[in-house]
RNA sequence: GGGCGGGUGGCGGAACUGGCAGACGCACAGGACUUAAAAUCCUGACUUGCGCAAGCGAGGUGAGGGUUCGAUUCCCUCCCCGCCCACCA
């Protein structure tokens, strides 16, 4: 395949075992230093399903990079990975090959583990941990319990996404247009009893501490989450109904548009509103059993709908009259009463008031079922007449009693204060935020810390019993157990020695709850556990999490922008509020990287367009891995594999790798050269014989040099712009190759930054290099980042683009000063642009007056 | 339907606040070395017109318009692609 190449293989493992025996890449506590800074740099710790290919080695590329640059800016850097170890794909593994989840999950971490360490990721492997190891779920009960205590976590019913392959329940954030976010099964409604976490009571904050985050996290995830979190500023309008029962009195509806509730002409219930039940059974009392039967046929099936069914876009809208009116409070109008499933059970109050001169769903509603339209608010642009389309922006009102000849958005004001005066309603804000469903009916995960005693209710376990664990042995079944009662449907509702427990209270026999946690409550604090993964005592030492909170960059994929990051953020704010942190967000700086696809869709196992880390070491190495996958494009880019973009990256290094024997063969012949300073400074050319021939050769490469350094330095600053950097050091190895006195001081300096640059990309390579070429200096893992002279890096001419009417015509070239005086330009300028076109108005001086100067940039002549 | 990104050679991508478009790499072509190939090294290359040639000119960053001495960059209209949300009242 390629001949005379270095010896990647031995060199890449001599290397790892180096800084594995040195601990080179171990975090101390910082207490050793107190001025040195820290830098906790994070990459989303993986899931563990096998073998690892390059999307997922992109993340720890991308992470290691920054981790090694900060070694080498002098931070104290922690950069941990452990494994996400709970979840169903083990779960399913076991059904499938009966092999025990947890063997399944722990082999497939020696695998994955055996890739990553044979990519050199410089982690603290010192730090590893599983959620699924007791020592680490364990607190995920403890916390549990602490938010049971404050009325975060909550037992209630509703209804949930239920995934019929999956056999359990999932949060609103893991559904997916309208599907399992793992399996893309359709999700079902099931009406459920389940463990909330009260996320909804932290939605205000974790909306404005968005503001926290601006020009750190990328923009896009902080308004996915905007819009996840779903603000609406209206008004909660009470209509009473037209009908004197104790059971139905009122209906309660939210709008954003209390300026349009004189246009209401009717009202609309979802099909799984409470009163619904009431309706039918009034309706029966009055002996109308017709109607009450065809509501709860038109809600039942509603409700069988699948979310994708329900909201599909094009889908005419159905729905029931129930028979009864409410009154608007404005007007004393008597509205119908309507129910149908284009109305959303868990928003708002789940009914409204219909306004269908000014809003399109209601205006479809009204005409398909011949409902009555009042227009409200004036269109500025009237094209039709308001029975044929709708108005939904602002404008004068009208029919609006007193409140005719305001502005709407005037008008949403007055008439809530209105209504809140009259008793009628109030202002209110809504969210699209649901709160956490974590409530999951299967084994492996997290047993939930409760109990429900027959006498005493639901008991969290007491702390000193836990951790609550996994029951290791019991026979796999493929069916679980219908979800009816406290803790049905998980597999482990099929084990009595698991469940069957005593109550902490009254010590009489109770019923241990069988659901497990949602698998992102692991993953929501597991970045705090890493600060202190060995506490027994507690999740971590707060004195610990001090030091090192919060993350200072954060590395993973997008598509946790509503999952895994809204999650974090909540169950941070909610360790503050206990006490345990001290900053309001866990993720200072976030870095979203593009996936790897090959043959244009993203690597996966199933669709078998995977490129294996193994097999890429293999065949090239760690580091052609590492510098192409850097070097293709930029992080937060898409990336498609190229074998031919590979070769490049390989040719790259093989370069520097003869050019190093080339220079050692310089070194040998000239001895002396070594003991010369670095960095180099302008002084060294007067130094060598032979430069003083080439001077300028020799300064242009002093030059290139530290215009690398900065250049690398800006590009990995400014937003990890690798591909820039690489490709500034590839042309740093271009200027030395063209060099014609390799093995002088200036060349020995640009090949050590070279060196020094190059190993956050590719360090095996560099190191040993470094080692060959520099035995007496430290190791090349201990230098730090070299620093620049701004002097060298600064031009001392400066070229001068000449334009005519915004034409580039010629150029000139004359001393950096003389570039940023206009009369020095002119002076040259003008004959150079004279000489270049031949039929100038060479004469008329007038011509000359006319330009305009951008001082050491350009000049350009305007006719 | 709403929101947010983005359209630059054959390809991945450069061009920091408007100031030399196409850095760097891949692929390609020609040459050197070689019995030959691979590897390596050198050279070329946006399109187009004139020229044997060095060279000289014109056009060019999805399309059209605008602002400007000057636009890949700013503004307007349109087309296309990607992502997110999606009957959220």
């Amino acid at each position: 395949m390629h001949s005379q190449t270095y010896d990647f293989k031995n060199i890449e493992k001599k290397w790892q075992k180096i800084w594995q025996e040195n601990e080179t890449f171990l975090t101390k506590e910082p207490s050793s230093n107190p001025l040195q800074k820290k830098f906790y740099c994070l990459v989303m710790f993986p899931y563990p399903s096998g073998k690892i290919h390059m999307g997922h080695a992109r993340n720890y590329c991308i992470g290691d990079v920054i981790a090694r640059y900060k070694k080498m800016k002098g931070f104290n850097v922690l950069h941990p990975l452990g494994w996400d170890a709970f979840g169903l794909p083990a779960e399913n593994a076991a059904i499938e090959h009966r092999i025990a989840p947890k063997e399944w999950t722990k082999n497939n971490i020696k695998d994955m583990k055996q890739d990553i360490q044979s990519l050199g990721i410089s982690y603290d492997w010192t730090r590893e941990f599983a959620t699924c190891d007791p020592e680490y779920y364990r607190w995920n009960q403890w916390f549990f319990i602490e938010m049971f205590k404050k009325g975060l976590a909550l037992r209630k019913k509703s209804f949930v996404n239920w995934c019929l392959k999956c056999q359990t329940v999932l949060a609103n954030e893991q559904v997916h247009e309208g599907a399992c976010w793992r399996c893309h099964t359709p999700v079902t409604p099931k009406e459920l009893e389940q463990w909330y976490l009260k996320i909804t009571d932290y939605a205000e904050k974790l909306l404005a501490d968005l503001k926290l985050l601006e020009g750190k996290w990328p923009d896009e995830v902080i308004l996915m989450q905007k819009n996840w979190i779903g603000k609406s500023v209206g008004a909660e309008v009470e209509f009473k109904i037209d009908l004197d029962h104790q059971f139905l009195s009122s209906i309660k509806i939210f709008t954003t548009r209390p300026d349009t509730l004189y246009g209401s002409t009717f009202l609309v219930l979802s099909p799984e509103h409470k009163l619904v039940e009431n309706f039918q059974k009034i309706l029966k009392e009055k002996g109308d059993e017709k109607t009450s039967q065809a509501l709860k046929a038109y809600c039942e099936q509603a409700k069988m709908r699948s979310k994708i069914e329900r909201s599909a876009q094009n889908r005419e809208k159905t729905g029931i009259p129930t028979g009864f009116f409410a009154i608007n409070p404005v007007n004393e109008s008597k509205l119908p009463i309507w129910i149908a499933d284009y109305v959303l059970a868990d928003y708002g109050t789940g009914a409204i008031m219909s306004v269908p001169a000014h809003d399109q769903r209601d205006f479809e509603f009204a005409k398909k079922f011949g409902l009555k339209i009042v227009e409200v608010i004036k269109n500025p642009e009237p094209k039709q007449n308001s029975l044929q389309a709708v108005y939904e922006g602002d404008g004068e009102m009208i029919h609006s009693g007193i409140f005719n000849g305001m502005n709407s958005s005037e008008g949403r004001e007055k008439i809530t204060e209105w209504l809140e005066k009259k008793n009628f309603g109030k202002k209110t804000v809504t969210y699209r935020l649901k709160d956490w469903t974590i409530s999951r009916q299967r084994y492996w995960g997290t047993p939930i810390p409760m109990i429900l005693c027959p006498d005493c209710g639901i008991v969290p376990v007491e702390k000193k019993d836990l951790p609550v664990t996994l029951p290791e042995q019991f026979q796999w079944k493929d069916k679980t157990t219908p979800v009816t009662e406290f803790g049905g449907g998980s597999p482990l509702a099929q084990v009595e020695s698991f469940f069957k427990t005593q109550c902490p209270k009254c010590k009489k026999e109770a019923k241990r709850e069988t659901d497990t946690m949602d698998t992102f409550i692991d993953s929501s604090w597991y970045y705090l556990r890493y600060c202190d993964p060995q506490n027994e005592k507690s999740a971590f030492d707060k004195n610990k999490v001090k030091v090192w909170a919060p993350i200072d960059q954060y590395i993973g994929g997008i598509e946790h922008a509503c999952m895994h990051l809204v999650y974090s953020r909540f169950f941070y704010k909610v360790l503050k509020d206990l006490g345990l942190v001290e900053t309001e967000e866990p993720f200072e700086k976030l870095l979203t990287q593009g996936m790897v696809t090959l043959g244009g869709s993203a690597m996966s196992k199933s669709k078998g367009n995977i490129v294996a880390v193994e097999e890429m070491v293999q065949a090239f190495g760690a580091d052609t891995a590492r510098l192409f996958i850097l070097f293709a494009s930029p992080p937060k880019n898409q990336l498609e594999w190229s074998e031919e973009g590979v070769q490049g990256a390989f040719r790259f290094l093989n370069r520097i790798w003869r050019l190093a024997e080339k220079i050692s063969g310089e070194i040998k012949n000239k001895g002396s050269a070594l003991k010369k300073e670095f960095p180099p400074t302008s002084q060294a050319k007067i130094e060598g014989e032979k430069t003083a021939h080439i001077p300028d050769q020799t300064s242009q490469l002093e030059k290139k040099t530290h215009q690398t350094i900065k250049k690398v330095e800006e590009d990995i600053e400014r937003d990890f712009q690798f591909n820039t950097a690489i490709a500034a050091l590839m042309e740093l190895l271009n200027s030395l190759s063209s060099y014609p006195n390799l093995g002088d001081p200036s060349s020995i300096a640009a090949f050590k930054t070279l060196l020094l640059l190059l190993f956050p990309f590719s360090p095996h390579l560099s190191s040993e290099i470094w080692e060959n070429l520099f035995p007496n200096e430290k190791a090349l893992s201990l230098q730090l980042y070299p620093k620049y002279s701004d002097a060298l890096v600064e031009d001392k001419n400066t070229e001068i683009v000449i334009q005519l009417n915004g034409k580039i015509r010629t150029k000139i070239t004359l001393p950096t000063e003389d570039g940023l005086k206009v009369e020095k330009v002119l002076a040259l300028a003008i004959p150079a642009l004279e000489n270049k076109i031949q039929n100038l108005p060479r004469m008329e001086s007038a011509f000359f007056k006319n330009y305009k100067f951008v001082p050491g940039k350009i000049i350009n002549f305007v006719t």
